[in-house]
DNA sequence: TATCATACCTCGAAATTCTATGTATGTCAA
DNA sequence: TTGACATACATAGAATTTCGAGGTATGATA
């Protein structure tokens, strides 16, 4: 059974989302899914490691806030290291994708 | 140590160099090193078994040829099955870049 | 003859993601 | 009232992928 498709660069989506305003991590998923291909989508066993790893270097802080229904909710707040860090990894992406682009896009499909 | 830079999509990127000519492994990571950005690159660790996997599932054959000097170097060819097999990687890739970049083009940089 | 560049290869570690499962809370329908 | 479902968080272990480090071999060149 090989994987399809990989998701990869995860930590740059999270960081991204949380850009725009603090968010809690099953909404993460709703909000993936929503923007990415049904091909792949961010795992609930993917995305809340990644969190504590962003928290534990101080990229994000979290807080808790009950919801009207259901089991409160752990929101994440970006913090100016993980504004820098988004930057970091913004720019890496964009050198990636040109980089893998140039060479796909001079394959030759006969 | 964390690593900085992940190379991803390896099999996409020797089978787009394959599309044109056949090519030996080391001339790869040439060819490669040239369009990669400094920050990333295939390694040969990375690269062989690779090789290997694609010419087991029949995606790319391979063949000796003996060079002006030093060791013979073993050419490999993309197969019908292979060039499928591209096209296929090919589309995957694109749908993630379109879905990664409408995620990261959406972040807030305050 | 030693060093360097070319050229291939592989093992085991490290990193990352997925599968599967577990816990808990509250709603709603039967 | 109970059973199913949706929400919400969490983690352990498997699977996969990449990398670092080393090994082998050939010939040029200093």
């Amino acid at each position: 059974m090989k994987r399809k498709q990989v998701m990869a660069h995860t930590s740059l989506l999270v960081l991204a989302l949380l850009s725009a305003e603090d968010m809690y991590g099953y909404q993460m998923i709703a909000a993936l899914s929503g923007k990415l291909d049904s091909t792949f989508a961010m795992k609930e066993g993917t995305l809340y490691p990644i969190l504590h790893a962003l928290e534990n270097d101080g990229s994000v802080t979290s807080y808790e806030k009950e919801a009207a229904a259901g089991k409160p909710r752990k929101y994440y707040h970006l913090t100016m290291k993980g504004k820098l860090q988004l930057r970091e990894e913004q720019s890496q992406w964009r050198a990636y994708q040109r980089a893998v682009d140039a060479v796909v896009s001079s394959a030759v499909l006969a």
